[in-house]
DNA sequence: CAATCGCGTGGTAGCGCTGTCAATATCGGT
DNA sequence: ACCGATATTGACAGCGCTACCACGCGATTG
């Protein structure tokens, strides 16, 4: 005899349907089209869902559709507090929707990336959101195959896969730089880490300031592959200093660094800005209230998630964004670190 | 005539035991149980399966199966970065696992919490990671009822739903302030914010501690139910300095308020430990470099997301881990912050 | 030597939902 | 009153995989 794996007392749609007085069909509109109804069925097939807790199955709901209602999520690394604002934003946005995100870490990896891509792919989310504008050129074959919306967040370039959100790291640094020149100062050092693709922009942006300034000096700059932290701050300010005694301000490429060269020249009992100005990058929260506080660059993250994820739903419920690439800017925080000289 | 929606070119199981000349049940054993099949059709099946580049539509597996291999986890807050360790540890111990994430926010509510549990529940996760010690009774009652293992994570108590990993944030807090005793300090505050259960058992800890040395006095408790923040460090310093101007040393629930305490009393030009010791809690990166070095409770915090996730993978495979409950400890982290008094 | 056991394998039928298309109901216009 | 167009609804089959059972075969047992 067949075997028939009854499952006793689940709920499925067909006993929303039955109880409804519809059929199978109709109940299964209601969720994905419910204007597609007529007020009367919907209101029944409505209650009567909620009468028995109808849940829908999910990995029915895949197999049979072909799609998922699944958004993944590439991010180079979970550490960086960058991103828990990033994720924060798109998770935020996804909050009562019927999407989902699936999350995977590159680890800066863009071999990794790829790998994930295809992982990814396979599952047939119903959309993508990756980090930056440096993949693999398979990657990138890949995803332009593919036919669901794709975000590319935090940095935004000439040839999106699909659409974009970010800020020109580029002109982020310059700006800094320039708003430094303004202040006075001349002999402006970069500390940099981890030197990802973002952080290598920002070091062009400088360059490029301090070349149009006839200000370019290479013993200014102390970069490392070394992972950011707090502590990396300090020792690369040592060696800055070590390598141009004279400098009068510094910019970091990110807050952790800025506030490690920040407690390093107080160890120093080096003023700051009077002996030395210092500027980091993204003004994560601790840099309004530190002493002195630091100046930075101000990046919207949680608003470039919360708009990835809007604009991967706004497109896959058919109102595609007017403007697939989006500027979301950035903004020079200008505070005691980096006060006018003398 | 009936449509049928034939998937031109996918590879399906089907492919891949046709190519290598067994049943699908026996190529679908070969993802499952592999040491269930002969050496030679494994051999064949594996070969194949590369050869068509097979990826198995995990749709279908958990309809069919009534399972899928997705753990869920359920933590408070995306922002605080204490999570972000945690959830690294659980990211590194699932990666080249079969198993994946999927992460939802409770925002600290625990009725949220409940919500979302159901709704994880409902899907059939392979297991489950939630936060702390504190659900609702229906939360907990559900848990118990739902036959996959789930571990609670943070803290450790009494009756665990099933495995526990964390610590006592009674004991670390005690400990804390035993140590600032210990350094010769007496008029010992405390600064508290958000005031989460977790947060709640670091200030009775403190209370303990203080009452057995018959030290306790309510000018010295400050505490908030704003979240965490650098910024709100200051501030609170400055109620408890309103409060209670007699104080020798601050016991922060967080790093981010005791950083935060700490650049106040700068801005007061109080001397730090000299007029004002000061210790924190988990013992984040920037502690052990600011200026002064701050002390601080360090917490295991990557290691407890890497083993309740190990935890569950280990009780998924029939190997259910010996002890279910493992308290991690804490260490104190003694620093210049809170050097012994005089 | 027959009865039993267990391993490796295959056949069959469904898991719960939705795509496709046909069928019916409703409606305005002539 | 008739026609075609539009809104609603339903029937059927199948998405890709696995649970369940059956079966054949050699090894074990008394």
């Amino acid at each position: 005899m067949a075997p028939k794996r009854i499952m006793p007392g689940k709920i499925r749609l067909a006993e929303v349907a039955k109880l409804a007085g519809v059929s199978p069909i109709t109940a299964s509109r209601f969720f994905r089209n419910p204007q597609a109804l007529s007020a009367g069925k919907r209101a029944r097939v409505e209650s009567a869902a909620k009468e028995l807790g109808y849940v829908p199955n999910l990995a029915a709901r895949a197999l049979a559709s072909q799609r998922t209602e699944v958004i993944g999520v590439l991010i180079p690394s979970l550490t960086n507090n960058v991103f828990s604002d990033v994720l924060r934003g798109i998770y935020d946005a996804l909050d009562g929707s019927r999407y989902s995100i699936q999350l995977a870490n590159t680890r800066y990896s863009i071999l990794q990336e790829e790998r994930l891509l295809r992982l990814f792919l396979a599952q047939k989310p119903a959309g993508l959101i990756v980090t930056g504008i440096n993949q693999t050129a398979d990657s990138r074959a890949i995803m332009e195959t593919v036919d669901c919306p794709i975000v590319q967040i935090m940095e935004i370039g000439p040839s999106p896969v699909d659409m974009m959100i970010g800020f020109s790291h580029f002109d982020a640094a310059r700006a800094a730089i320039g708003h430094l020149l303004a202040q006075g100062y001349r002999r402006i050092g970069f500390l940099g880490a981890r030197m990802d693709p973002r952080v290598q922009r920002r070091l062009d942006g400088y360059r490029a300031a301090m070349s149009d300034a006839a200000l370019l000096d290479p013993q200014l700059i102390v970069t490392t592959a070394i992972p950011t932290s707090v502590t990396l701050g300090g020792t690369l300010l040592a060696d800055l200093l070590a390598k141009a005694p004279d400098i009068d301000a510094v910019f970091c490429v990110n807050d952790d660094l800025a506030l490690g060269a920040l407690f390093e020249c107080k160890r120093r009992h080096m003023a700051v800005p009077g002996q030395l100005a210092i500027v980091g990058f993204n003004d994560l929260e601790f840099m309004a209230s530190s002493e002195p506080t630091l100046s930075s660059v101000r990046t919207n993250r949680y608003e470039m998630g919360r708009n990835a994820a809007a604009m991967v739903i706004e497109t896959l419920e058919g109102r595609r964004p007017a403007e697939p690439v989006v500027d979301l800017g950035f903004s020079i925080m200008e505070r005691q670190s980096s006060a006018r000289r003398g």
